[in-house]
DNA sequence: GTCTATACTTGGATAGAC
DNA sequence: GTCTATCCAAGTATAGAC
């Protein structure tokens, strides 16, 4: 009982519950800047400031610390996006917020982390459904929220929420990637520009429209 | 003289670019199934049945012969595209044409392999600007595609084709990393009928429907 | 052009002192 | 809990024989 397992939450010092946390954050910011590849036990302790076995006393492997990481950004992502939730009530205000998180996401590189990870799982063996299940949360997230930002508008008839939601986090991810790619995150922000823009025209339409009925035929 | 650069690709010898085939191949295929952190010279020459040495010799570097798979793999595919795509006129056969394909790209792995490039140019100093200059075709090719998939369409008229072919290849990247992580592409394929289906009402509104003009207000 | 052998480097992981 | 020291595996890259 000597080594505290990954499961084991409880370290004891508050000292050691500490370095946990420096060492989080250090994987984060690592995997942030470095990629996966340049991800490894010795990178992450030199940015946490301390020695590179306190990764395997704490985490047991490198691994298990970069899902500690994945963990940690995860529910970060889902605390803000659950506040900013509440006040979308239509495709206008969805795009908006939208947009607004997005940018938050590119400018603290919590896709990143995201990306970096996936990335990494085809080599990892193993990491492939662990990195999956916490992909999880955010496409449940996003189909409540698409869900609740349609409405009553007409699209929320004809578009399958299952499929948009996973579309739109496969959208979320490339934009990322190739934002990061190209250090230019020009393209992105005027894409949600002109889709915030459509959503207004769409507001405006499904406000003088009624809601979906067989009316029309 | 004696090793041929990255540049020079006259090499001499038959026996010789049978080989450089041979390693770009193995290179593709070491990508796909063992993905960027995975695919070192030792891993790629097994592949190939030959020896390590000969990828820094033909090559010069690891990274120089994976740039080369992606060159080929690019290749291949704008190839590909391009026969596909005269039979495009209208919305319902852009949908039809990108599912197939996209079917066929997850089949053979390519955009594994362009993903797994974007993803490792996060960690190799200088790869970035190589990987984003072997996209550019890609985005172009959605772009043309894309402008005469919706030919006449009222759609074209609203939606700026540069964000939404931009948009478009950061969906296909996203959709296949996705897939790829928890081996499950049904998800992306129910997207696909689903956006076809749609693509079909589309058609149909746009042939009743005037094409757009300044007469509706 | 292709091989073997090897130098050099980096990274994961553990043992043991403090 | 944290450090130093160390082992071992794997990778890049080069030299030199064939």
């Amino acid at each position: 009982m000597g080594k505290p397992g990954v499961a084991s939450r409880r370290a004891g010092t508050a000292a050691g519950n500490d370095t946990r946390r420096v060492l989080v954050v250090a994987a984060i910011e690592t995997l942030k800047t470095e990629g996966f590849v340049g991800t490894s036990a010795r990178a992450i302790a030199k940015r946490a400031g301390c020695n590179q076995a306190l990764v395997f006393y704490h985490f047991g492997s490198v691994v298990d610390l970069l899902l500690a990481a994945l963990d940690e950004v995860s529910a970060r992502r889902l605390e803000r996006y659950t506040a900013a939730a509440p006040s979308i009530t239509n495709p206008s205000e969805l795009l908006a917020v939208a947009s607004e998180v997005f940018a938050e996401d590119m400018d603290n590189g919590y896709v990143t982390v995201l990306a970096e990870m996936i990335g990494g799982a085809s080599a990892t063996p193993g990491l492939g459904p662990e990195v999956a299940r916490r992909i999880a949360p955010w496409r449940d997230f996003a189909r409540d929220t698409i869900e609740s930002g349609l409405g009553g508008s007409p699209l929320a008839s004809v578009l399958p929420l299952g499929e948009v939601s996973h579309a739109v986090v496969a959208l979320y991810l490339g934009l990322e990637m190739l934002s990061h790619l190209d250090g230019d995150r020009s393209q992105a922000t005027s894409l949600f520009e002109h889709a915030g823009r459509l959503a207004a025209l769409l507001g405006a339409i499904s406000s003088t429209a009624p809601p979906a009925t067989k009316e029309t035929s």
